[in-house]
DNA sequence: GTGAAAGCGCTAACAG
DNA sequence: CTGTTAGCGCTTTCAC
């Protein structure tokens, strides 16, 4: 491996002038610098950046710790999130914790503060008060999509508003004519997605149309629970003419199993989820869903990040992110008087 | 922050010794250790790991290069990657690439022999050569997945049998009767599927059975991608009974083309595709495909990546993964005589 | 067993 | 402008 004392004597200079060089070329000499340049490329020269994280008390790599990459809204994240650090010159380190709870405590220990800046969390399997410890001895911490902002937590914060994702969800239902809807509630990696199912139910309620608890299921968040729910709610009640899912992933399982029933979508049931996820527009018939702008979260959550590690503020800070938004496509219409 | 010389002090002992009940507490009297252990709890000491990087000369870390996470075969990958590397008792860094060789340079650059010792490849948009030039001052760089096992690369690497991958899905179809046989051929992140397409079309030939070139089409890697090839070969070539398609991405795209044409899967067409990711199994009707064990493949890479940096070696070894298997599921069928 | 000392590769004052 | 001098927090000989 070269050093840069290494470059240094090739450059016939010291160490510290090829770091001037390395950074604000203003106070070396052009013919100085000329001649480091060229030392560095002649040797091959890389920074050692765990030296210079030593020496400069920060990584420049940030951590994301998440509860399952298999929920492919995750992978959607990390990809944004990867290329704002990266613009920002920061690297993204990901921190699977498989839900469990355990490894999340782990990589917090080992990571904030040394190996990263600053970390950002997506998991609500870690109770809030232990991150705030973890917080307080180490590096900032942002929660990077909280589900509550009526509620703003004791750590720094990007919150959605999925109450309102929710109300979308429903006066696009309610618009179209629905009254007898199924109701499907998330409950996977991310924890019981109620912000979004009161959200819903408010709005209905304040239609003046009645929610029948009978109709909603708690799930896992999969494809494949959305599929054996959506079985078991028009099974159960087989004039129901729309499907509401907190999420998009329940949601084309929903639509699948409808599918599968010999009911056609939108024909005799309407479908629509919340998130909008790659896969909303992939699927056939496309979803119609309730946007929340997993870009600007996650661009909004490393900024926000960046700015607590540059100046690290004591009141933990709520920021709200771009509010959801419907997107209307193919699994949802008008409602059909039933004639079977 | 808590350094090791805090602790030292506070357990009247020296630095040293609070280094070694921290690794191999031999040579410590348990006592002291145990005086040693109370401070560090006391204190709440958390190692800087960057500090210990530096010391020791490595960092305990791996990075995974991709080319673009949005392909859900790459969550996949590295969920099994992270696990695998977190039993190991590194940290995983995830470099996307976004498809673009300027930024996986800049990774490499950056990272390679820093803040990783070793850099698991999965991008094919950067020449070998020019990871070679890497790998020599730096850190190891193992290929992932290596498509041709026939013609060993350069660089250390995981050798996928692809081709056989391929001739395992014709060996399915000729199977159930298929005679005309329309190929939708991946060109996406990982490069031209050249290896599946030609093992398929060989086991093909070696049946007997005649190659229709007009009836394949070179596609981007995505569902919406293998839905519109779908339909423009299904539009050219209606009397096609069944579609391969070298993953499976392209295939469930397929699957939705022909059911929104109104074809029946298997009934009146069959769909086979490559890899088994877990959207194969969630969609429906499930997806007959060859696996080829992303999981094993992602722990083997590990594996061999842990084991080149503990002790490198120079002449590149290319391990063969295990090979691929065929899964039936739904979308596969005895072909019909064609009446309509 | 434990301490003292040197050093990993880099940055950051401060002199000159 | 450039060199000198101290570290950053940890590991690792080598004495004692």
């Amino acid at each position: 491996m070269v050093t840069l004392t290494e470059v240094a004597k090739r450059a016939r200079v010291t160490a510290a002038t090829v770091s001037n060089v390395l950074r604000n070329r203003e106070k070396v000499r052009p013919e100085t610098a000329e001649r480091v340049l060229k030392a560095i490329s002649e040797l091959g020269y890389r920074p050692n950046l765990n030296a210079r994280a030593l020496a400069e008390g920060r990584s420049s790599t940030l951590a994301l710790m998440l509860s399952n990459l298999s929920n492919p809204f995750y992978p959607e994240f990390v990809l944004a999130a990867e290329r704002a650090a990266r613009k920002a010159g920061h690297f993204l380190m990901v921190c699977n914790t498989d839900d469990d709870a355990e490894i999340g405590r782990a990589y917090l220990n080992q990571i904030a503060g040394t190996l990263a800046d600053g970390v950002l969390v997506m998991n609500t399997d870690i109770a809030i008060n232990e991150l705030c410890i973890s917080a307080m001895h180490s590096a900032p911490i942002l929660l990077a999509m909280w589900e509550h902002p009526e509620a703003p937590p004791a750590l720094p914060c990007i919150a959605v508003d999925f109450a309102r994702a929710g109300a979308l969800a429903a006066g696009h239902l309610l618009e179209l004519g629905h009254r007898e809807i199924g109701m499907l509630v998330g409950d996977g990696c991310g924890g019981l997605q109620d912000a979004r199912s009161n959200g819903f139910r408010a709005a209905l309620r304040e239609a003046g149309v009645e929610t029948d608890t009978s109709a909603e299921l708690v799930v896992r968040d999969s494809i494949d629970s959305g599929y054996a729910a959506c079985m078991r709610l028009m099974a159960s009640k087989p004039s129901l003419t729309a499907i509401f899912a907190t999420n998009d992933l329940l949601a084309i399982g929903a639509g699948q199993a409808l599918m599968s029933m010999g009911r056609a979508i939108p024909g005799d049931v309407s479908v629509i989820g919340i998130t909008d996820i790659q896969l909303a527009h992939q699927v056939h018939p496309a979803l119609t869903t309730v946007a929340i702008n997993t870009t600007a979260i996650a661009e909004l959550s490393i900024e926000r990040l960046i700015r607590l590690i540059q100046q690290p503020s004591q009141a933990p800070e709520m920021v709200l992110a771009p509010p959801p938004e419907l997107v209307v496509r193919a699994s949802t219409g008008v409602r059909r008087s039933r004639a079977r």
